[in-house]
RNA sequence: GGAGGGGUACUCAAGCGGUCAACGAGGGCAGACUGUAAAUCUGUUGGCUCAGCCUUCGUAGGUUCGAAUCCUACCCCCUCCA
């Protein structure tokens, strides 16, 4: 196998689309360091799994010698992309935006090579750019190619309005490309036009176009809709190790094939034998084991991954109360308090009528043992282990307060 | 500018004077079954001092013994015409 051949089965796992391959083929047969380029969103530096694709798949160019270009789009954040009912953005302050960087630093560094990544901001050139030079970028593209993107299509279709600006993100984004020299620029396949309009803006510059590779979107928890925090059905990637485990572990047999091919570093063919073992009647819990592990060492480290997983096997094979688990004091009079307020106080239910369902449901237990009466009195001097369905746990202390 | 349609709980969506804390579906949560899977079944899904009471149906008033349902004003969304 030639060393491009071996380089192109690593770039092109999991991958949606490579606009042209043969040029890509061409670029990696120079053998030189490429400039990879991805662009992210300035005002969401919370970073869950499903971001982490695009990352591992930039950490697999680096791993190939090439230079990746971690561009935040704090220019472009102003424009806001135009998705439809997004208004335009008001713009960050220089600090806010410095934050926002900071954030962004401490979680991809866990995934890539701090040495081999630069980290770049496009207002660096476009605040540069002036009105003339605008209307001289603008005119590289015409109204019937913007049409051409599917949500401007429908739009434009039903009537619904199109601000001018909003025709200037793409070609910002594009820009950005000729501004970095870009020979891939990688992105979500949502942004697959925006990645072409890079192509043709650069040829126009007299550069080579880069290549556009577009990553597929990871469904979140539920394995139908994409991760995303407002769906919340995500994993984050500043979580704590044993919430992480938890999460993973309840997704389903099929979805974890795919976390598999999009999250894990494992060679393909180690992957595939899983599949076989699964197969021929290995647990398939096990292997989503491996999985949990795999990924909470990458964001944490290997005694975390194995500390959640002696947890989750402890908590959930065995029912047993984990270990760390909050701590709650009270404060009640001498007539001590309802159950179910107490659960409500100690923030394992939203509301007291709540508490009274959970109760009803069979969902409450104190230290270990079920409760029954949803109106029973605990008193002051109370302490036990609460716990409300599989997940929620407090140790609750009920002092007197007179 | 003119004509019409609509705003109901997390979402969609019934209801059009009392039996409505509001049908149904989806989602969420809990229980059973399990591998805390998935699928399935059951229950639950406004709040509280919980067999009772209080506050909800765009907002503010009004009619009525009684309104999500009728009237008035206002706000917002959509469709068609100009």
């Amino acid at each position: 196998m030639t060393k491009v051949q071996k380089a192109m089965d690593l770039i092109t796992r999991g991958v949606d689309e490579i606009l042209v391959e043969a040029e890509l083929k061409k670029k990696l047969d120079a053998d030189k360091p490429l400039i990879i380029k991805a662009g992210f969103d300035p005002t969401a530096p919370d970073l869950h799994l499903g971001h982490t694709v695009l990352i591992n798949k930039l950490r697999q160019f680096q791993q190939l010698g090439h230079k990746v270009v971690f561009l935040i789009g704090d220019f472009t954040g102003m424009i806001g992309d135009p998705s439809g009912k997004s208004a335009t953005r008001p713009p960050l302050t220089r600090e806010k935006i410095k934050n926002n960087s900071e954030t962004y630093r401490q979680q991809i560094f866990k995934i890539l090579d701090p040495n081999e990544t630069e980290v770049k901001f496009n207002s660096t050139w476009m605040n540069e750019m002036g009105a003339a030079d605008m209307i001289r970028l603008a005119s590289n593209y015409t109204v019937a190619r913007m049409l051409e993107r599917d949500d401007f299509n429908k739009r434009y279709k039903s009537n619904q309005p199109i601000a001018i600006h909003e025709f200037l993100y793409p070609l910002v984004q594009g820009y950005d490309s000729v501004a970095l020299g870009a020979d891939v620029e990688l992105g979500g396949t949502d942004q697959k036009f925006n990645l072409l309009v890079g192509r043709q803006l650069q040829e126009t510059h007299g550069q080579t176009p880069q290549v556009v590779m577009t990553m597929p979107i990871l469904e979140g928890l539920d394995g139908v809709q994409k991760m995303s925090k407002s769906l919340g059905n995500y994993v984050g990637i500043n979580e704590p190790a044993n919430e992480m485990f938890g999460k993973i572990m309840s997704i389903s047999d099929d979805l974890m094939w795919r976390y598999f091919e999009l999250l894990s570093f494992r060679p393909l063919d180690e992957i595939n034998a899983f599949k076989q073992d699964v197969s021929q009647g290995e647990n398939p819990r096990d292997i989503k084991f491996l999985l949990a592990k795999e990924i909470i060492t990458r964001f944490h480290d290997v005694n975390s991954a194995e500390a959640a997983q002696a947890d989750f096997t402890n908590r959930f094979s065995n029912n047993a109360i984990p270990d760390e688990i909050p701590e709650v004091d009270i404060n009640v009079d001498t007539h001590g308090m309802a159950i179910s307020r107490v659960l409500r106080e100690s923030g394992l239910v939203n509301s007291i009528s709540d508490g009274h369902r959970m109760i009803k449901q069979g969902g409450v237990k104190i230290d270990g043992e079920r409760v029954l009466d949803s109106k029973q009195m605990l008193n002051a001097g109370f302490s036990g282990a609460m716990q409300v369905g599989k997940r929620k746990f407090a140790r609750v202390t009920l002092i007197i307060n007179i």
